[in-house]
DNA sequence: GCAATAACGAACTAAATTGTGAGTACAATG
DNA sequence: CATTGTACTCACAATTTAGTTCGTTATTGC
């Protein structure tokens, strides 16, 4: 539960008004959302989709984070309209298709500046 | 304290094997790690200028997040020569000149692409 | 010699994020 | 008509991150 008057909230408050990188960070720093969105990107742009992607996500968690990059305006929902199974398919915004060749930047950055131990996949 | 086996740390593991963003993330995703970043690229380069600059910051944590900073190979100690007051100074080092200029592209960004509040500072 | 400033470290507490267990609504399938 | 699959939500517990309290060493200025 976030308290509204605690050091942390105002520090938090403090920096999103100093600084707009903060912001970005607050898009994209949470645990799987990068992950999310780099998941979408590669196609699967289904709720089981992106769970069978990422295998280790929890329904839950998937779709609490699905739900706040929808309300940060990274995608949108849409109904498939003759799928069987009916389903919901997630889109990318503009502002998430902005984004992106941002995040595979810091991706390449991230691979060529790791300490090295084994090959990971650059997403 | 940090559990090894917790499903949380796993979780951790697993993304930081899985992709390299992941490993960005984890440098500069902290709170005050990316302002420290930018106050440093300001020119202060000593521990009281950035506590001065980031003026809700704590000793205890503005150290903490330097040492974490060094650790990851973002920024080097040295001794100010024939300084009075003699003291200690940060600088950034390779891989951190290479990291500025997408941290910039990524504030840049986020300055177009957040919801219209105050005009913020670009870092 | 005494207070003040710089630059921290350890240990603890408060708060936020992440994960889990249970359950819901709806359509199709057997 | 009971079961399965998709796409979730809610409340609560586990874990991690951020902040605080107290203390240290070393130097400078008075």
């Amino acid at each position: 539960m976030k308290k509204e008057n605690s050091t942390n909230s105002l520090n938090e408050r403090y920096l999103l008004n100093t600084c707009d990188f903060n912001y970005v960070l607050q898009l994209i720093g949470g645990r799987w959302k990068s992950q999310i969105i780099f998941s979408i990107a590669h196609g699967n742009n289904r709720f089981s989709l992106i769970k069978q992607d990422l295998d280790n996500i929890s329904d839950q968690v998937l779709g609490r984070q699905l739900r706040s990059l929808e309300i940060e305006g990274i995608i949108e929902k849409s109904e498939i309209p003759f799928s069987i199974p009916k389903g919901i398919q997630y889109n990318f915004t503009e502002k998430a298709d902005s984004l992106i060749p941002l995040l595979r930047e810091l991706c390449q950055w991230g691979g060529q500046h790791k300490r090295p131990l084994d090959p990971i996949k650059i997403c």
